[in-house]
RNA sequence: GCCCCGGUCGUAUAGCCUGGUCUAGUAUGGCGGACUGUCACUCCGCCGACCCGGGUUCAAAUCCCGGCCGGGGCGCCA
């Protein structure tokens, strides 16, 4: 077995190694067999480098080799790295030996040079096949490097990541399906969302943020649900909308900067001309927003949830710039957020959309016990059965405010991608549980 | 859950409307062969498929019904 730490990566090759034994290991992309000369695509984590096996320069047993090889063979490569101007990187290895580590099949399911493309219900199926081309490379090293900001970005802002539990024994908060599973005995439920935990938490360490999967037992078959998705929360003490708004619009244009600046090769391999957001994002109220399509000969009407239909009509008019639905109908919110003190009937809260989609959402949230219990039967809920969370109300609850941000969302956005699932290494969806 | 559309070699598709010349075409792939600079190598030969069940008919990939699966639109959705 080859050793990892003696091993060059494709991407540490340059002209100037010319002349330099190295070591590589990773699978066969692509081989073309010319007879006296076998070209071979070497694929590794970070690229593709191209060997070149000629007879005569090569030992004959590596030219046997060469041709017996079949794609996403994983292989050990020692050779010498030359400097040419024939290969298309400037650069190709003369291996010296050629080690087979492991064979594959010679059908692969589906074709990982992206020569013939696959429907993405069959990608799904074959995921980890299809995790191996350039296209996923590069969506999957984006979304490593969109959390990476998110992170930084939070910290630097006096944040600190939580986690909060997954399994969940207290019902619901709202009107969505959670899933039930079997605890010891005991019914439990997969959390569909942090919030109250989040709330409980920023009466201790004022700024937190968790970045964790959420569940959600709803029967919905769009291009942009999913049963389980990762969602980036933050609540923040001391603080109300317009904070946690402007705390967001910061970081939406950073992710995107940043993105821009450190993944040139990934945008290119998905032909994405980044566009950084302009700060500020409009703004829009939701009467506002109600007030546009009523012009527009749309019959809606003030205290109506907005469609999906809804958004695109009036995302028309905003273009592809990120921007702010507020003040939305307090009906149409859950019982902690806080409704607008001169107008109860609005609420101090917000969705941020890219075009038609949620991003996220957010808002001031109520930190008066009294006034959160009334909301609770408000809404038809039973007061008794938050009794656990609404206790620590009675010791010193700040105010605060906080959002929910859908990773995915946004990077299915950013990448102007079609389907959710394509940004999700193993998507749950109403129907797929496997793989 | 509703409306519309579809299911054909490993993958992506043509054929279906107008049933029989479909022994099901093409591309890519796989196998065998030729080729010393390919980079979607090229060329020659071969391999490989009509979702399942029922019906109509002399005859069904093709028409009809049901099921399952998939695509688009909507709904559901903190």
């Amino acid at each position: 077995m080859p050793v990892c730490r003696s091993r060059v990566f494709t991407s540490q090759l340059s002209p100037e190694m010319d002349g330099r034994v190295v070591h590589l290991l990773g699978w066969v992309h692509d081989v073309r067999d010319l007879g006296k000369i076998v070209f071979v695509l070497l694929r590794d984590k970070e690229g593709i480098v191209q060997l070149t096996i000629k007879a005569g320069s090569v030992p004959s047993e590596v030219l046997e080799i060469a041709k017996s090889l079949s794609r996403e063979d994983v292989i050990h490569v020692e050779g010498v790295v030359k400097k040419s101007q024939i290969a298309k990187l400037g650069i190709e290895v003369i291996p010296y030996k050629i080690e087979v580590i492991s064979k594959s099949d010679r059908v692969v399911p589906i074709d990982i040079t992206g020569k013939t493309p696959a429907d993405l219900n069959t990608r799904l199926k074959y995921r980890v096949l299809d995790l191996r081309r350039a296209e996923n490379w590069a969506i999957f090293r984006i979304q490593h490097a969109v959390l990476q900001v998110i992170r930084s970005f939070l910290v630097e802002r006096g944040f600190i990541e939580v986690f909060t539990p997954k399994i969940i024994a207290t019902a619901t908060e709202g009107g969505a399906n959670l899933f039930r599973v079997d605890y010891f005995g005991k019914v439990a439920y997969l959390a569909q969302s942090p919030q109250l935990y989040k709330e409980q938490l920023c009466a201790v360490f004022e700024r937190v943020f968790e970045i964790a999967p959420a569940f959600r037992a709803e029967k919905h078959d769009t291009n942009y649900h999913l049963n389980e998705f990762i969602s980036v929360d933050i609540e923040m003490a001391f603080a109300d909308m317009f904070d946690v708004m402007e705390l967001l619009e910061d970081l939406i244009v950073e992710i995107y900067r940043s993105v821009k600046d450190r993944c040139r090769r990934e945008l290119q391999v998905l032909g994405i001309d980044l566009r950084v957001p302009e700060k500020p994002f409009p703004r829009f109220k939701y009467s506002e927003v109600i007030d546009y399509l009523v012009e527009r000969g749309i019959e809606v009407k003030w205290g109506d949830d907005l469609s999906t239909y809804h958004l695109k009509v009036f995302s028309e008019r905003v273009g592809q710039q990120p921007y702010f639905i507020y003040y939305w109908p307090t009906a149409l919110r859950p019982f902690y957020t806080k409704p607008c003190d001169d107008n109860p009937e609005e609420s101090e809260s917000f969705d941020l959309n890219i075009e038609w989609l949620e991003v996220a959402s957010g808002g001031t949230r109520i930190h008066d016990k009294d006034l959160l219990e009334r909301r609770i039967r408000e809404q038809g809920l039973d007061p008794q059965s938050f009794s656990s969370h609404l206790q620590f109300f009675k010791y010193g609850m700040p105010p605060h405010a906080g959002w929910g941000l859908g990773l995915s969302r946004l990077l299915m956005m950013m990448l102007r991608r079609k389907d959710i699932r394509e940004v999700v290494l193993y998507p749950r969806d109403r129907y797929r549980l496997e793989p």
